[in-house]
DNA sequence: ATAAATCGTTCTTTAAAACAGAACGAACAG
DNA sequence: CTGTTCGTTCTGTTTTAAAGAACGATTTAT
């Protein structure tokens, strides 16, 4: 037995008002109508959802609950109406792309870039804490987050995460360091910028030193790929990240690869909810093979 | 013209699983019955929600557009739905209160405290970051937020700063200090456990420093009302904080109230979204006065 | 290649709902 | 105590949703 739209619009319009009459004349239908489809709601339901208190309507603690819910249910339905409403004119493709603020930009920009020339179609991008983009994920609000890290669905939240791209991780450092920095030898006197513990590089990292007994000597913690971009450019410091995040520097010598980190990936996952209607244009991104990403 | 939901639930279904048939078989509905109110909803919004590819439906952009909406709408449905349908039981009634995480515990509970004693009722409490609470409140997920800042609502957020309450901020600090700290003179040597400077009582303390010309050592910044307790316990600084946090400190000697710094107030806010109909117990929490609060 | 089956649309009829109007009763104002 | 106001209930009417049959297009089977 289905939940009736129709009744819990009557109500929600009665509730925010609080009067029966008043709500009947501005949605132009008789009061004994309203009165009627409140009480097939409520039978329906099972409770009462106002307290009739002399001729008073009040909501009761059910009635406060459905409240909410009818709130945003209708409030979703008003904004849909509104977008159809705002001129005739067909709608363009949109594509809403969310990633964590950690991530490499030039990964972002890789993903993107098919959709970058196209003009028969709007794209979005976010950037935000991995939480705050779930949710935005479930909502509906995002089509696909990337991340440098998966995410384990539920049947709450059916999330599906692909693997997009893996690429190395590397020493970089300025060039010309003596003695010239080398794993798993060759590090004492220097100094490591390192992804945060929360990372998944950095686990693989911490992992190999101590399978090296290694205890490296740290000379920061960033979580931002922008912003050890600047710390490996700026310090004597040596960085672990994966070179495309500094490509440009590595290219005309203000940086230098000291080698890749065996085992240690920088991993790039997409997480979208399954849905039996992908945008086309978002499914040819998530098909595509992971090495146009990277270059 | 409004938005017929019955249509929209109709539109849902079908583009959920892609075939009319199946949903018309499934929901129990003649297909005829089916295509035609999706056409009736494709006219009301003016535009096609399905492209017919021979047999085939598949979504358009607008489609798409209308059922991220649907999604969430029918989803709140089937939720408040599920809700009335376990057991008819009667609901018990509920108070929300969010509460940003570095405001003092003491001044949540006094808040919290008349609906601690009562049985006939649920209190949710949850702590998080502004924001957070502050879209929880949007969603109708929490009832009140309790803040020290105001927040300027605006048409799309109508949110209501109430001020609940405000006590004085005092220089709190081990006992026998020498020499003993006091404002304006009678502070070098000693350095300053502050609030962060996002925080509204440190910027007034700020003022008033600069007011007196005087440039406090600071030897930590400390959001959380809590670390702050621990930290003016386990150092020799001094902290600015009200005298409330540490009562029982202050009580049994372990800490010492050196004064109240003139015109710095550590203030409390009750943020709500207006509404017609608000829970009693929640209403008569925020018409208590503040002195009732804070003790 | 042609027949049969599948699937969505359209038209017409039938069943179900939403609706309006009147009668009723309780609460409040003067 | 007498209007008037406001919500409820009952009854008949109108509107809307639903079913069934006919149709056309596309895919599958023979």
């Amino acid at each position: 037995m289905k939940l009736n739209y129709h009744h819990l619009y009557y109500f929600w319009q009665v509730a925010k008002s609080g009067h029966l009459t008043r709500t009947a004349e501005a949605l132009h239908v008789s009061q004994s109508s309203l009165s009627q489809q409140i009480r097939q709601l409520e039978e329906r339901l099972g409770q009462a959802l106002f307290i009739r208190e002399g001729r008073q309507l009040h909501l009761s603690e059910a009635g406060r609950l459905a409240f909410d819910y009818a709130e945003t249910i209708f409030t979703q339905g008003e904004e849909l109406s509104a977008l159809f409403a705002e001129g005739g004119h067909a709608h363009r493709e949109v594509v809403r792309v969310g990633a964590v603020a950690t991530l490499s930009r030039n990964f972002q920009e890789g993903f993107v870039r098919p959709l970058l020339g196209r003009d028969d179609l709007d794209l979005i991008l976010q950037s935000g804490g991995m939480d705050d983009l779930l949710r935005r994920l479930s909502a509906h609000k995002l089509d696909v987050v990337l991340s440098n890290q998966p995410v384990r669905g539920d049947s709450e939240h059916p999330w599906r995460s692909q693997r997009l791209a893996r690429q190395p991780v590397s020493l970089i450092a300025a060039p010309h360091l003596s003695p010239p920095p080398a794993f798993p030898k060759g590090l004492s006197g220097h100094a490591f910028i390192l992804p945060g513990v929360e990372n998944a590089t950095r686990h693989a990292f911490d992992q190999l030193c101590s399978h090296y007994r290694l205890t490296p000597k740290i000379a920061a913690e960033v979580d931002d790929m922008a912003m050890m971009r600047l710390l490996a450019r700026d310090t004597q410091h040596i960085a672990v990240m994966p070179p495309v995040v500094v490509r440009d520097e590595l290219h005309n010598g203000t940086l230098k690869d000291y080698g890749a980190l065996p085992g240690v990936w920088e991993e790039f996952y997409a997480i979208t909810i399954q849905r039996r209607f992908e945008s086309p244009s978002l499914k040819a991104l998530l098909t595509r093979s992971g090495e146009s990403l990277l270059d």
